[in-house]
DNA sequence: GTGAAAGCGCTAACAA
DNA sequence: TTGTTAGCGCTTTCAC
């Protein structure tokens, strides 16, 4: 009739069919592996795999997506991949689902709510299977959206309590109690918190756990400073903190990117770790044993969250294929990370 | 006739054009924003628009992509997420292929060359608009089959120079010999290097760099060790190196992991950076400032990298859509990264 | 054992 | 200004 632009992998069924004189249906079952199913004759398959396997037939993954309603891929939306924290999860669910035959729709946010929007109405259009997705911002008109489509989601790191929408994050809240606490049984009392992004749940429940740990032990709340997860920031609190007269005995900063700031200005300012200050941390980078004191951190179960939403994922994704009606039920699921012990807190007589 | 078991979005246009009363064409073509090229009433125009919002219409990409032969989406291949360097590619990738209106399938191939082949094969199967890799292996069996396919590819940071297919990578020789020069401005004389994996390309034209640098100054290769881009083998490579006679004056770490490894041994056996050694590296990971002497580093040109590979996919991407048997030419694009000063290098006398 | 034909949702050539 | 219809490549029902 009229002739499109872009004749993309020209060998399909029908060229197979075509060659071998054996009709679409057949073709389509030898190549599905389906042969004896049907009783296809030894004859007819090895024609039709030769046929298919000397053109190079590649199946076209859109007309069967088209065809069967199902993509085989799943959206992946990340706040930002240049975060190695979730960097390092996008790493992970992208094997694991590829190991598991599907292909990942990676979406990087820039941080920004708007983006993420975009993306996620985007990746629906797409006819994907399912949704990993680490919220960006506070709306999320758009995420109960998707939950009125049926379409399978799961959250990671950060959530919405409000939303039934399942999830599987660290608990930070208890991360930040007990490495307090840690401090605490080692003699410390002027404990300092430097925080990041206020509004980001992770860094709302770290706070929390710092105060709670206090408080817990009749201690004051000694100083909470920071505002954004970025060594700018934290050279800058830190500085703010060495002026005060009341020097700190510990400091909590709460993720690596401050603690490097805060590193440098302690140096500036003649501060030996662990003998005038300890110091602990959240994230466990790699080079945190890299440092001239190796520095006590909090260990996000990473590998163990990705795990754990692959399969929450997946689950949902069967349920629903067996019947679509069925609501999945919602999935909680906190993670109390490890506190990984290196040389930065000093035992106070 | 049969029924398909998941209904995912059960608005189509044929949904609105019965309801509308309007044929599937008008109400397609006023969905497509083509109204006034076909003189479409605005009577009519506006009941369809109405129609589509109140159902909540999302237009199928699937049946878009079988029926133009054009998926929107362009695959990105990088052999780890959990790899900084190519993450903040894939981030910036990522972001500026969304803004064009392209949706983007990553996978992470875990640095395997298998994973690799499949993940190629795969993403071609989906009817890709064109590819970014950053090829893991040696292989390219599979990337010259692209060229075949007459799929649009570009390769980033690693590449082969026997294929035609256009690269945009740093220029890590000159990189390299560059800094080399600058230590030996400095009166070094006396300069080991350390390198990571050796079959790959980046590494291989470092080491090139240092070797042709000490060969234009007439000096001795003082000492090349090392064998993979890990903070292990840094801090075991280095405490060989500080076994022998002859100490070095200046170490060159090709990379930022090597450096931390490095820098262990170094703290260890009481070395001070850089009064009794000189120390440089590659890659200008932002830690670099941080550390107890901020370390003089090369800084590849990330962003613009993704920039003009994006910039040349899309540009393969037209000409193909103009002129489908046209066979693309092949840029090779070299760019030279700069040295960041810091102060780890010290000027002998 | 094999095949004809319908249809997934959409676009565009052609007709009116 | 609007509509009819073919067809993208595939799976599956139903028929032989």
């Amino acid at each position: 009739m009229y002739k499109l632009d872009r004749p993309l992998s020209n060998i399909t069924l029908k060229t197979i069919s075509e060659t071998t004189n054996v009709s679409l249906t057949t073709v389509s079952r030898v190549l599905n592996g389906v042969s004896k199913k049907f009783r296809i004759s030894a004859e007819t398959e090895a024609k039709v795999l030769e046929a298919a396997n000397r053109l190079g037939y590649i199946p076209n993954q859109t007309a069967i997506n088209l065809r069967l309603k199902k993509s085989f891929s799943i959206g992946l939306v990340i706040p930002s991949l240049a975060n190695p924290f979730f960097s390092t999860i996008a790493s992970i669910v992208n094997q694991a689902l590829h190991a598991k035959g599907y292909s990942v729709l990676v979406t990087d946010c820039d941080e920004e709510e708007k983006t993420e929007v975009a993306s996620v109405k985007s990746l629906a259009a797409r006819n994907i299977d399912g949704m990993i997705i680490i919220p960006s911002g506070k709306d999320k008109k758009h995420l109960e959206a998707l939950y009125k489509q049926k379409i399978p989601v799961v959250f990671i790191d950060r959530y919405f309590k409000e939303l039934p929408i399942s999830y599987v994050a660290t608990n930070h809240y208890e991360g930040a109690f007990n490495l307090v606490n840690y401090l605490i049984e080692n003699g410390h009392q002027k404990i300092a918190c430097i925080q990041g992004t206020h509004h980001v749940l992770p860094n709302m429940e770290r706070v929390r756990g710092y105060k709670e740990a206090m408080a817990y032990n009749n201690f004051p709340e000694f100083y909470i400073g920071g505002s954004s997860f970025t060594f700018e920031d934290g050279y800058l609190e830190t500085k703010l903190l060495l002026q005060r007269q009341e020097k700190p005995t510990a400091i909590l900063t709460l993720s690596d990117t401050i603690l490097l700031g805060c590193l440098k200005a302690l140096s500036e300012d003649g501060f030996n770790i662990p003998e005038d200050i300890s110091l602990t941390t959240f994230d466990n980078s790699v080079y945190l044993d890299y440092l001239s004191c190796p520095v006590t951190s909090i260990s996000q179960p990473i590998a163990d969250i990705a795990q754990i939403a692959i399969r929450l994922l997946l689950d949902k994704i069967d349920a629903k294929t067996i019947d679509s009606e069925a609501m999945p039920k919602q999935e909680k699921i906190l993670i109390t990370p490890t506190i990984i012990h290196r040389k930065s807190v000093r035992k106070l007589n």
